[in-house]
DNA sequence: CGGCTTCATTGACCCTGATCAAAAAGGCCG
DNA sequence: CGGCCTTTTTGATCAGGGTCAATGAAGCCG
């Protein structure tokens, strides 16, 4: 694998608790891997034999009815762990919705790693406490908010994670990675709803929508307000 | 606190990885507490001081919007870990549903002895990756199924949870720790959609509700076929 | 045992968001 | 630039589940 050293993740990654000779070790077990826009890593019920960070691009965990409804229930950015450590079976498929850059390892050999390395252990489980904060968030959003909230509170979880750190309060645009199909995944909506509710909001004022995935927020203060 | 090596604990909760004398420190840092059904001990968005085991009882994870409408976005049984290490705010409340009594730890002090005791770091990520494995499938269900579905899930869930190891495919009869007002917080339903689920499930021969807390499963079979 | 309180059930009605259908707008490639 | 395919928007209708209201059943305690 290119050197670890030189990775852009190499400070933002979980790999930011090794020392040099232990990032050596690692990058002896990892391999970059390109994925492309659609490809599915996981699928949901298998075991799932690869862990990996990922470098670059986005990627949904999506869980599925028999009868194919689906759900989004994890968005996964740059600098993200995917994969399920500790040997079990995928609950949910992993797709890149952008061509996407991964570091992956084999579940076991990483397994092994990080038991040998508390450190990573400690960065995976800070990173997974957050994880569960931010789902179980979002249950209270799927069980409990009205089809105006539910826009409302992704618009600006989104100006959150996509807007340079910091940025989200001032700044205003930003280009989603995702289709209006996808949205509706994520909220549990239908597509037809959640672009009538981007549509009024943007008829109100509150937003403007200047190309397909771009997002341009003009009234923050009342977008809040509406997400409850 | 009392001897940690004759707790009822001992060997499900996460103290299973540590030794003996590893265990006496844990037992001088920890105190036992018990709390009474409807206490809560944290408030959604406070710091959250204490982290803890619980030994016996239920209790309910609480997130709610502004105007008072409330989610239950995680459940904790006996050998649950419960609070947030790491030093953030707790992003929901934790009120007892029953009884219980605890096993409890100053969050820092917990923080720098986990730090020292990889094993038990080890076995705290492995239950918080479970805990975001069902988080994300209750998403599913949250986001995409219809009333009866989620019924017929939480019925399903609460027989696996409930009932001893391994009988959920034969035992059939079990008392819910929750009343229908809960059960509805659990689904993102009101309690009477909830109610009429129940009963109706109940006239088409599905279940029987001997008392108000009581279930009996008649048709496993059925009720999967039901959850989706 | 009986009254009081809390919890659960049932009923009538309504509204939000789903569904079905069609048109419009973008994107892509020759 | 023009045609084709995909994505998004808009419209009309419908139904699942919410809301409001009343009744019924259980638990509790004097």
């Amino acid at each position: 694998m290119t050197d670890c050293l030189s990775c852009i993740m190499r400070n933002r990654a979980i790999c930011a608790s090794l020392q040099p000779d232990e990032l050596l070790l690692l990058s002896r077990m990892g391999r970059r891997q390109r994925v492309s826009s659609g490809h599915t890593l996981l699928w949901e019920g298998d075991d799932a034999p690869v862990v990996a960070n990922v470098l670059e691009g986005v990627l949904k965990l999506v869980a599925a009815t028999a009868d194919g409804r689906e759900q989004i229930v994890g968005i996964v950015f740059p600098s993200d762990f995917i994969g399920r450590p500790f040997g079990k079976e995928s609950p949910y498929s992993v797709s890149a919705i952008s061509a996407a850059e991964l570091c992956t390892f084999h579940r076991d050999q990483f397994d092994e790693f990080a038991a040998d390395h508390p450190d990573l252990q400690q960065k995976l489980l800070r990173r997974t406490l957050g994880e569960l904060d931010r789902a179980r968030r979002w249950m209270l959003l799927l069980g409990r908010k009205s089809a105006s909230e539910k826009v409302a509170s992704f618009l600006l979880e989104m100006a959150d994670r996509l807007l340079p750190r910091g940025a989200a309060e001032t700044a205003r645009g930003f280009e989603l990675p995702f289709g209006r199909q996808q949205i509706a995944d994520i909220l549990g909506l239908t597509i037809e709803t959640t672009s009538r509710q981007l549509t009024k909001m943007r008829a109100d004022g509150l937003i403007d929508l200047p190309s397909r995935r771009a997002v341009v927020i003009n009234d923050l203060a009342a977008l809040k307000e509406m997400a409850g």
